[in-house]
DNA sequence: TTCTATACGCACCAAAAGGAGAGCGTGAAA
DNA sequence: TTTCACGCTCTCCTTTTGGTGCGTATAGAA
């Protein structure tokens, strides 16, 4: 996640060539349209940087995860642990003391969509460069 | 992608505990929100949907993307494309005849990312049962 | 001559996302 | 007695998103 682990080119090359061989499963249209729906779910900004804290440390009350996870307000903060909850990624744990004390955790399903972002983690900061020269090419270009 | 590559659920175990061991590599912060940006932008529903179309089936034609990416609009669709293509996912070809075409082609940049996408999809499909029951119990709790 | 196919751009509008800030309950500290 | 901490919820309000429909250029077919 924002820690990269040490994937050796060899070893993304090997997972690309693997996919790439792997003949096509076509999956039941209808279960087909639920993994879109979820992954549009999943695949959300905020979803994957609070995925990615709670990652690296675990448990978190909210107003900790309000300061690591950089920029987001206390709505949407709120609102996206609960849809997390709901899909069975985090555990909400109250302790009914005064000033109130909520935990949040991940779930081993919620650690295994961690795992499965790793991969874009790790595509987003191998080819940083790359996007930013193609999208300066791009701007340049005449219209 | 839709079609789901037979990785073994050791395989899948292994990735995740590699990524669970490997020690934090913390990154520069600049580095970190660029990714963060990088990761919103491709992180999005439309984009990993044609990403997956076109890593099925390339090239493709602008009205064949319209009919094979479910539901999208064609302004949508002009819109994400012409994102992917300055980020340099995407190769848009204008051949001058009339009536026009133009075919989309997946660059390698745009082929290592749908690879990186496809543990999510991967997750997904796996985890469907698990976040619909998490969901249905959810929604069954007391308020 | 009229019609069609193609890949858009543009203007308009409705809906949704998301930010800011106020309020709330309560026990302990000052 | 006032204040503060914490984890929210609720109410505005602005911004963004995204859909719909119309316009366009043009060679060839009918």
């Amino acid at each position: 996640m924002k820690r990269v682990p040490d994937f050796t080119k060899e070893q993304i090359a090997a997972a690309q060539y693997y996919a790439s061989l792997t003949p096509p499963i076509d999956l039941d249209p209808r279960i087909a349209s639920l993994v879109t729906d979820l992954i549009g779910r999943v695949a959300d900004k905020w979803t994957m940087l609070i995925l990615d804290v709670l990652a690296e440390k675990s448990p978190l009350r909210f107003s900790r995860l309000a300061e690591l996870v950089e920029g987001i307000s206390q709505k949407m903060l709120t609102q996206t642990l609960r849809a997390m909850e709901r899909d069975g990624l985090v555990t909400r744990t109250v302790y009914p003391v005064v000033p109130p004390k909520v935990e949040y955790k991940l779930t081993d399903l919620g650690i295994t969509l961690g795992a499965a972002f790793c991969g874009v983690w790790v595509w987003a900061a191998n080819n940083l460069d790359a996007v930013e020269k193609a999208r300066g090419d791009f701007d340049q270009r005449p219209a």
